[in-house]
RNA sequence: UGGGGUGUCGUCAAGUGGUAAGACACGGGCCUUUGGAGCCCGCAUUCGGAGGUUCGAAUCCUCCCACCCCAGCCA
């Protein structure tokens, strides 16, 4: 079911088997995802999770899972189990390779120690406003801290007692002696170790200071012996950084850190900080809601890990910061479906259909195919008798032009049915609304053809009144707007672009009673509509909710859509 | 005004001196018991701009322009 086309070459695929054909790591590709527990995991992430995965596993190498836990003030046990719930899901695995950088703390430490001995470290007392005034600036040159040249002895002490809890938070930090006039300000003089009192979700209060980033990032990909690193673009001035800490260092290896751009969506955020405004300030119910970016979310929103990894693929690997459509997205997604979700029939807004000639006591069981594009996923009865409900969008009393569906006097098809013709319309009296449809059916065409050929221009699906199952179906749109909700120049809080509309709920919608007992999460394509999966929160016995994973391309909204706007030119 | 990056179709993206892949989107057609799916066709004489090197340049050189990132004891 999967495309086995090669994969497109990239300039990191480039990059991997350059270094193979040179035997540059003896032949080994060891990887790894680091994020940080510290949010959800969303899309974006699944780039990096399908590129780190992938690449190791087209080579013949590993890929570890590490999670990159060194600021205990914003990190939980939440993020991590829901960070591994959803490497799993995407269809990744790393077997025995869990890491935690925090596993690694007591090494960095004697690291830091390595350091501090060889004298390219010391204990710095300047306070964070001075620490920053003394870095200068973009286009100035910093000046050295006055504890710049304390002895050896002395920073092995302090940097002892700053362990040990002698000192107040932020009252001291361990910095790396390198170049405060680099014109690379991450090169003048960084922070590698700071104290912080806070309870690590691993190691508890064991710690009073935690390593920096720039310190611990590439100690641990050398520890576990990886041989690309690869980060988004914003560590691109990290990296003589890197290099440098594991230059001065005795250690296990140099791993090669790539930069590559990080996924921009359009319609839509991507940023674990804008992600929580929404959660807390409750537009979304949760990391989880359907509309949001995140794994959890398009998880429940019906979206099939097949279908991330295949857009993952093909959005590619570059440099240049691009922000992809989510039509995209939503391609993958219907491609997928169409070849695996099971057909079934479902009314939105549901508009009652009587069969004037049809016997009032009659039930017949019409013979369904389950999927057209899977014939071994079989057939199935639906119950069809007098009172029907059908879609109330595919009525007009007044057809406009190209409208094919039905209409007073006009045969339509039921699929899987019979050819019914309108004969009657009943109204609401005050309101005009349109509330029943007479109708006549013929028992010649039962099945859906005719056997004197005649043709007619529309199908609807339809459910039997009296069968059917009630459910709740939500439609979602796009969560934002504009197509670049944070690049409005204008406005600074993107969330004005939020779409009002992203969620629309339809209570008294009635499908098919094979649905009845659809298990959470359970895909189908409700036909002519779009694929809609059982909600694995909110649907329960007594109400059966479904979530519209995406619509089936509408050419009929299209033509509305050309219809109107040369209309009014 | 310092440093690091990036500029190829509406959106992604191949291309690494030999005469612009592919995908999505879009437009048109065929087919159809889902106006679904599928199929076919069209869609950059041109690669941020200007010069130069070369028989030949998106690819090499020079200059210019635009955009992104960096002054957390965040990652």
């Amino acid at each position: 079911m999967t495309t086995d086309s090669t994969p497109s070459p990239n300039f990191i695929r480039n990059i991997v088997a350059e270094d193979l054909k040179t035997n540059k790591n003896n032949g080994r590709v060891h990887t790894r995802f680091p994020p940080e527990p510290n949010g959800y995991l969303h899309i974006g992430h699944a780039k990096s999770i399908c590129l780190n995965f992938g690449i190791a596993a087209e080579n013949g190498g590993l890929c570890n899972l590490r999670f990159d836990d060194t600021n205990p003030s914003k990190e939980e046990v939440e993020y991590v189990e829901s960070i591994m719930e959803d490497v799993r899901w995407l269809g990744f695995d790393w077997d025995d390779r869990l890491f935690y950088a925090s596993d690694y703390f007591e090494k960095l430490y004697e690291y830091a120690e390595e350091l501090i001995r060889k004298g390219k470290a010391y204990v710095c007392d300047l306070s964070p406003e001075e620490i920053r005034a003394y870095r200068g600036t973009l286009t100035e040159p910093g000046k050295d801290s006055p504890y710049r040249t304390r002895s050896v002895e002395e920073n092995f002490d302090l940097f002892q007692r700053m362990r040990a809890g002698e000192f107040e938070d932020r009252s001291r930090v361990l910095r790396a002696k390198i170049d405060m006039s680099s014109p690379n300000l991450n090169m003048r003089d960084p922070v590698i170790f700071r104290i912080l009192r806070a309870e690590h979700h691993r190691t508890g209060n064991k710690w009073c200071i935690y390593p920096t980033y720039d310190f611990t990032h590439c100690l641990s990909d050398s520890i576990e012996g990886i041989t690309h690193s690869l980060c988004t673009l914003e560590f691109e001035d990290n990296r003589p950084l890197y290099d440098w800490v594991l230059d001065q260092l005795d250690v296990p290896c140099h791993p090669q850190q790539i930069e590559f751009a990080r996924l921009n969506l359009s319609h839509t955020v991507l940023s674990k900080r804008k992600l929580l405004e929404l959660v807390e300030q409750k537009h979304v119910t949760g990391w989880d809601d359907p509309r949001m970016p995140t794994l959890s979310g398009l998880r429940r929103r019906g979206y099939t890990p097949e279908s991330i990894r295949n857009f993952c693929e093909r959005i590619g690997v570059a440099k240049r910061e691009s922000t992809v459509e989510i039509a995209l997205l939503e391609h993958c997604l219907r491609e997928d479906l169409n070849k695996r979700a099971r057909r079934v029939m479902g009314v939105l807004r549901p508009l009652k259909v009587v069969i004037d000639n049809y016997p009032e006591d009659l039930v017949e069981e019409m013979e369904a195919i389950n999927n057209p594009e899977d014939l071994a996923m079989g057939t199935r009865k639906v119950p069809f008798s007098r009172v029907l409900y059908i879609e109330q969008d595919d009525f007009h009393e007044d057809p406009p032009k190209k409208f094919f569906r039905l209409a007073p006097g006009r045969e339509v098809r039921l699929r899987y049915a019979y050819y019914i013709t309108c004969v009657n319309v009943v109204k609401d009296s005050k309101t005009g609304e349109v509330t029943e449809l007479h109708c006549t059916y013929d028992p010649e065409t039962r099945g859906g053809s005719s056997p004197d050929g005649r043709r007619v221009k529309a199908t609807l699906h339809w459910v039997s009144a009296s069968h059917s199952q009630e459910a709740e179906v939500r439609i979602y749109d796009h969560l934002f707007t504009k197509e670049h909700p944070t690049d409005d120049k204008e406005v600074s809080d993107f969330k004005i672009h939020l779409n009002p509309n992203s969620l629309e709920a339809l209570t008294s919608c009635r499908v098919e009673p094979g649905l009845r007992d659809a298990p959470p999460g359970s895909r189908f394509q409700f036909e002519r509509l779009g694929y809609f999966c059982v909600d694995s929160v909110d649907s329960t016995d007594a109400g059966l909710i479904f979530n519209r994973t995406v619509s089936l391309k509408d050419s009929w909204a299209k033509i509305q859509k050309a219809q109107k706007k040369k209309g009014q030119p």
